[in-house]
DNA sequence: GAATCCGCGATTGTATACAAAAAAGGAGCG
DNA sequence: CGCTCCTTTTTTGTATACAATCGCGGATTC
């Protein structure tokens, strides 16, 4: 095959069939935010740029744009604000918890405001996915198997279906922003979780009647509701823990 | 303060004090947020990096940080997103303002409802910032007098206030992202807003009093009802002005 | 004359070199 | 032993060189 002809057939399947390659400042805030969301990276501890950079085998280059985006969006914070940022992984407390749930219980509120106010038809729709979603979260439940890693996704997924079918382009933003920090909390409990997910599904079952019926002052309510029992939960149990900044 | 402490200060200070040098992409994004704001680089036009390093006489790498801030909160736009993305300057759109209003109204009910729920104390020494910040309002419109820079930042400041004393980090952080993007859409009618001035006046006044019942559903309605009340005349104006994307 | 292909300039993404500044450590002095 | 000053090391911020890719326009072919 002649360098040219390869050429050729290489640019006709990138403009047809996706290349896949990804860019490296996305691949890097993907794999830190994996890395702070699952703990490798102790709440506290200091972010330095080429130790991430040598770690990801990348340069500094795109670590930064990655760090600048995390900083951003809190899963990271400068503890010394000066000309020199110093980063560290932001910090669990129970204060931040509790804020976190309530701005998220919020916005998810009003996207089920929005959702509740479309037409049937549209409803319907999202209902039945929203039911099915439910219907695997109550298996899990009444199994009490407890892969919490899946219960965590399922629950998400839920939430999710919520956002996408109503939010606009800002608000999807803003929650894509910050719903996942909930992830580091929910880590925390995980293994307390499985007994209080069966009040969780129940939750959820009033979400699904209040958006079926158009009742949107309810839907906002009962998803507010939702992360305020579900902030309570995790509150309860960081005070068992003994409220440790670090771990 | 003990002799360590004072010293290690005093050493601080004096060194930072002595070149208050602020880092390049933050005077970056500050001018370029600018320039976005006052409409000096217009709705829906190309943003090339290399270009504003020119302009701004410094060199691609804090451009690049600045515009993915940018970018993150809404003031620019990748309308080709494959692996190189191309940014233009975020249009105004009548959707895009009904979704920034609309949320913007929501994230300062939160913070209206928080406030209200404060100690009469705090809240006394809140509303009287409150008062004396709408009193200069009040002259304004009165005077009719119409430098609308000036109608803004006050009317920014009033609202400010509201934040300040009641919200937490994220809320705080959240809203100062994309609360400033609505002086893009003031301005569209900068010149219409005068007449309307005495009805904001009087919108601030029904929040003020709320708050001082500490009655803080009616805080966040207020506060809510004054966003809208200004999309609504917002949209009146972009009605009659055609609604071009760009200008 | 239209569609397609090719090549080149324009533009973004990445790596690296360099500058500046903060922190860490160590010698000297009391 | 503690404090201060100075040097050294670590770490961040900026500039620049290089690589990859996008898009446009002209050439080619039928």
């Amino acid at each position: 095959m002649t360098p040219k002809f390869k050429a050729a057939a290489a640019r006709r399947t990138s403009r047809v069939a996706a290349d896949h390659r990804e860019r490296s400042f996305d691949v890097a805030y993907r794999k830190l935010r994996e890395l702070i969301v699952r703990g490798r990276l102790s709440p506290g501890s200091r972010v330095v740029e080429a130790d991430i950079a040598r770690r990801l085998e990348i340069s500094r280059t795109p670590v930064r744009s990655a760090l600048h985006r995390l900083q951003q969006e809190g899963y990271v914070v400068a503890y010394r604000t000066t000309r020199q940022a110093r980063l560290a992984v932001a910090p669990l407390t129970k204060e931040d918890s509790r804020e976190l749930y309530w701005i998220v219980g919020h916005i998810e509120g009003l996207a089920g405001r929005l959702l509740a106010q479309q037409d049937e038809a549209s409803r319907a729709h999202v209902v039945e996915r929203l039911l099915a979603s439910n219907a695997e979260l109550s298996k899990l439940a009444e199994g009490g198997s407890g892969d919490p890693s899946r219960i965590f996704d399922l629950d998400m997924g839920f939430h999710q279906v919520l956002v996408d079918s109503a939010a606009g382009p800002r608000l999807s933003a803003i929650h894509a922003a910050i719903k996942p920090q909930t992830e580091r909390y929910w880590r925390l409990y995980a293994s307390a979780i499985t007994d209080q997910l069966g009040k969780s599904v129940e939750e959820h079952a009033h979400i699904i009647e209040a958006i079926e019926r158009g009742d949107a002052d309810a839907a906002e309510r009962a998803i507010q509701l939702n992360w305020q029992l579900g902030a309570e939960r995790l509150a309860r149990v960081i005070e068992s823990l003994g409220e440790r900044g670090s771990w």
